[in-house]
DNA sequence: CTTATTTTTTAGAACTATCTAATTTAATTT
DNA sequence: AAATTAAATTAGATAGTTCTAAAAAATAAG
């Protein structure tokens, strides 16, 4: 069963979305989480319905099959695995590589990608931190929490970032913030939320609140 | 100025046939060559003549324009740089590259291809002895003759195959004729056509006519 | 429990790319 | 030069994706 490449972009953004969400996924979320009006969404949930990839009954709401899942997962393989490639090969800026493996996930080729995966050591973690599925759509996530929840004095590293806009990673290049930075938080601010944290055992920096929750740990 | 998928690979067909046959590129050779019909590149000439890629009058002909040229050149850099990628660094074999290189040779990104240069330390030729446009479009061609047109004790290097077929390249590399082997002619049987030749100065092999027309050298 | 609002879906149009079948133009043959 | 053949183009259909505008269904408000 071959996907074209607008059906597999829908069906990553309903992947993702439902992962996130948890309650069931809206015409609306997809439409504006994939840059699109709702009627191009309807057309499509029905496509993706005759497909099997997703169950679907209109004015009632859809659910990603067990075929539908591994299918996504495979696109988001493909995605995380170029990104690891463009940081890692190419020294491409982490905030620079969405938008091209957004078009190298479609190309079609099992050989390629094996290979691809080989040359880069098998990497569990794409240069955002998420983790990259392997070929039967197995992840292995880290228990992770956000800045924001650590106590004072809890010590971690920087696996992940929620928001992945290039914006918000430019300035975590600015600070430091790396993934794979460690750090400690030294207090928080009860008024504003905002935490006060030491990277690297080196730099101190403050964040807002908004931005430590953008921000997953894996707590040590 | 951006052309589709289609465009791109309709214009890299009209391209390589003018370059080859010499004279003018009708409609059935492109269709031919594309694996389409008569009917759709018709539709594609009025088309790439609208964007003034190629000059279309119907019925006499066409002819790429500069713009045209520039463009298909800047497909072919990035069909053989993708190439490259695939034998070097992912130990592809160079019969396997072609298909992937179709869709790779698409992705837009004009930084992805810098860097995809750079990686690769620049290459000059791809894995079939092909040139690598630069960015410009200017191409280094080496002069070089067919295998078939040498004479006895004349020797060189293969730098090129004129037929890119697996099944082709399988067989140079069975026969251990891969590019950059070092030959010399040692007989030329008149009846048939076909050669004798010394790979590598250690093996002999035969070659029919028809290999040998297909085998491009550069002398020495 | 009707009415109003929001969400979702359908209808109809536009655009790209492709095909078959029919027509038109050009080239060849007698 | 007229007739035949070959090549190229147009017409009309289909399939995929998207849009706007209108209709239908579900949810929220009074």
């Amino acid at each position: 069963m071959e996907l074209t490449t607008a059906e597999e972009n829908y069906l990553k953004a309903i992947y993702h979305l439902s992962e996130e969400g948890k309650k069931s996924v809206s015409t609306n979320d997809i439409a504006s989480a994939i840059q699109t009006k709702p009627a191009s969404v309807s057309d499509m949930l029905r496509k993706l319905g005759e497909k099997e990839v997703i169950q679907y009954r209109k004015y009632y709401g859809l659910q990603i099959t067990p075929l539908g899942m591994r299918l996504a997962l495979q696109t988001i393989r493909k995605h995380r695995l170029w990104e690891v490639f463009l940081v890692d090969k190419l020294h491409f800026a982490w905030d620079e590589v969405h938008e091209v493996a957004e078009q190298l996930e479609h190309i079609q080729s099992p050989l390629l990608i094996e290979r691809l995966d080989a040359f880069l050591n098998y990497p569990k973690f794409d240069p955002h931190g998420d983790p990259i599925p392997d070929e039967f759509g197995d992840v292995r996530s880290r228990p992770r929490i956000a800045l924001q929840e650590m106590g004072i004095d809890q010590s971690g590293q920087i696996v992940a970032v929620k928001d992945s806009s290039p914006a918000f990673l430019r300035y975590l290049d600015k600070v430091g913030a790396y993934i794979g930075a460690r750090i400690k938080v030294l207090d928080k601010v009860e008024f504003d939320g905002s935490v006060e944290i030491l990277v690297d055992q080196k730099k101190t920096i403050f964040m807002s609140k908004d931005v430590a929750n953008n921000i997953l740990i894996l707590t040590s």
